[in-house]
Parts: C-alpha cells; sequence; structure tokens
DNA sequence: GCCAACGTTGGC
DNA sequence: GCCAACGTTGGC
C-alpha cells in the first residue's frame, strides 16, 4: 500500500466533481516526473486530493482502482492515466497553511517540488494529515 | 495579476 | 552535451 497526493484546480476538475462522478479517471499528466508517479500507483493505493490555485488544502482522499494505462486523450503512448474513485471527504479541509506550520510535514514532496502534480506521500505524513483533517 | 521555480526546448 | 530562452505551474 502505497500513499500519493493528486493535484487538481477546482475550477478545471473539483473534489466535489469526483465524487458526483463516482469514478474518474486521472489523465493529463505531461510531465515526466508526475508520469512515473502515476505509472508506480497500484490498485488499492490512496491518493489524497489536493485543490491548488483555489482552496489550496487537501480535501479528500481518493482510492486508485486502475492501474497506469495510455492516456486515451492523446495520441502518444508515453504519457498514461488511472483510474479513482472518491474515498472520503475530509471533515474540516488541511490547508497548505496548515501543512507548512506542522513539524512532522516539512520534508513533504508537496512542499520541496511545488509544481509537481502528483507526488509521493509517506505513511507518517498521510497519517498526520489524517489527524489534522479530523481537528 | 504578478512573479518565482522549474521543466523543456533548441541553438551552438 | 551545455546552457540560455521560453513556457507552465501555482502560491501569494
Amino acid at each position: 500500500m502505497k500513499y500519493w497526493l493528486i493535484k487538481s484546480e477546482p475550477s478545471v476538475y473539483s473534489w466535489d466533481q469526483l465524487v458526483a462522478d463516482g469514478r474518474t479517471l486521472w489523465d493529463g499528466v505531461r510531465n515526466y516526473q508526475a508520469r512515473n508517479n502515476l505509472k508506480a500507483m497500484s490498485v488499492d493505493d490512496i491518493a489524497l486530493y489536493y485543490h491548488s490555485n483555489e482552496g489550496l488544502a487537501i480535501v479528500g482522499t481518493a482510492k486508485v482502482v486502475r492501474e497506469a494505462y495510455p492516456d486515451p486523450t492523446i495520441d502518444d503512448d508515453t504519457w498514461v492515466a488511472v483510474d479513482i474513485v472518491p474515498l472520503s471527504a475530509f471533515p474540516e479541509p488541511v490547508t497548505l497553511a496548515k501543512i507548512k506550520q506542522e513539524p512532522t510535514l516539512q520534508s513533504m514532496a508537496l512542499l520541496k517540488q511545488g509544481r509537481l502534480s502528483v507526488v509521493p506521500v509517506t505513511s507518517e505524513e498521510y497519517e498526520c494529515i489524517l489527524a489534522l483533517s479530523k481537528s
């Protein structure tokens, strides 16, 4: 079991939209590092769902239900997509500001590599964020 | 809306 | 193969 964090701009595809759809394909990744992270995902891995640009917070968790396959939105098998379903919505969104204040989370890939849209999360970081989401 | 960070492209 | 120029992302 691995943990990830995936970013989406709410104006493009929000958490609410994911919940409404029940399932979606995570496509459109055009960055090699992010692509490699997508490829490293396994079924049942959990991804924290982060709203970038607006919200600036992790709002819930999603589960990987299909491993990387060629991105159907582009005619180039360099790029891949995965399928995810919503798992649980956070009672309290965990904001970026909060993450920056938390000593345990200082080394998160989210902070180190701000521009990467798919980043790995350690189990320690995951547990910490989960705890913050309940406060 | 601005700007910093950083990945990618292309000329040499 | 290096590095400058450029484009994109995302926080503020």
